[in-house]
DNA sequence: TAATTATTGAACAACGTGTTGATTAATTTC
DNA sequence: GAAATTAATCAACACGTTGTTCAATAATTA
């Protein structure tokens, strides 16, 4: 078997730990492989032994970010369990905030105006799919259903950038209270109106 | 009295219509001045002399754009109306919307995760202030009024990138009920859900 | 300890940037 | 319409970042 060799350890850690600090201090667009490195403290030229350019980087930070999301998903929540129940989202939805809060910094910075756009488009399509696509036709809609999921998955992930961005220390349980108690009662239930 | 110099208004007009176009095929980090200016048949010295970099060439068209919104708002909505009653957002949604639709084009373009990410966020903080905040105070809050706005805001401008993003020709009314409908009655009912 | 492999440092061409000055062309003003 | 004004063009420039290559060195593994 292989050893991962120490230094490639250290050295990508370094590298993306400044990648992700630069984002946050400049802006994903200004982060130059230049800037990076001497701030890394590494060599221009190891920076293209592991990747090709920050694009690559960002995207492979990102695909591993929703392997981890996939692999929680799959331990905690048997499939069988998922499916064409009223519920169903918020069974899945604490979860999923837990990890968001685990992994806080990590996600305020890459959902952040100043990232890249493209994270925040995949994080919104995978809540579509995971969280509100096929919700269970018990009634007549009043609204199509396509809308309906753009302003559930918006909603949520609003809240949730809301939540990241503010160092506060909301729960993922309270989130989740929060989230679940306007999407059931309606937004304006919640705010205290009287129907 | 100056009068606008003709060439002034040809040029600056191809420069942004080039500037659009690019952001929606490469996106608004690989737009180059120098690609810009190629394919706008502009010289590159000209660019400079309307503006700086594309970054300022976007936040004057951005500005323009909050402006024209302002104007909209100041024309069709005099302010002793739109303060503390219960449907106040949705007297101000309509002639929103109404903006988005005659300008969708540029809308769908800036709002897009390609775009700058920046623009979104004026657009979202936009919203919350003019749309969403005030609201006024006539039962109990079931949950924290920050993430109630947090969560109309971004559950309305999802609808809205959604709206925009397709080439269907839904109006700005239906538009218009469909948030309503699913604000006031609560996403689930909406959703067909019986309580 | 020996073999392997990552990192370094320096150099390179290629490309985009932003500026300058002189020239040409179009538009405005009177 | 003619003169004055101003915009657009063209070529050239220094500058900075990119991505690649090579030999030398250092750290790690087996």
């Amino acid at each position: 078997m292989k050893k991962q060799d120490l230094r490639v350890i250290r050295t990508d850690r370094r590298i993306r730990e400044t990648f992700l600090q630069l984002i946050d201090e400049v802006g994903f667009d200004a982060v130059t492989i230049k800037l990076l490195t001497e701030r890394a403290e590494v060599n221009r030229g190891t920076f293209y032994h592991h990747y090709a350019d920050k694009y690559e980087l960002l995207e492979r930070m990102t695909n591993e970010v929703f392997e981890k999301i996939e692999a929680t998903f799959e331990r905690e929540i048997p499939f069988v369990l998922i499916n064409k129940t009223e519920d169903s989202p918020y069974r899945r939805i604490i979860p999923f905030l837990t990890f968001l809060y685990e992994h806080r910094t990590l996600m305020r910075i890459l959902l952040s105006p100043s990232s890249d756009g493209m994270f925040r488009k995949r994080v919104r399509d995978y809540m579509q799919q995971i969280l509100f696509s096929g919700l269970p036709e018990q009634g007549e809609r009043l609204v199509p259903e396509n809308y309906l999921i753009a302003y559930l998955s918006a909603a949520h992930l609003g809240v949730i950038e809301s939540w990241l961005s503010h160092p506060n220390e909301t729960s993922p349980d309270e989130i989740a209270r929060i989230v679940f108690t306007i999407s059931m009662e309606g937004p304006f239930r919640a705010a205290g109106f009287r129907r």
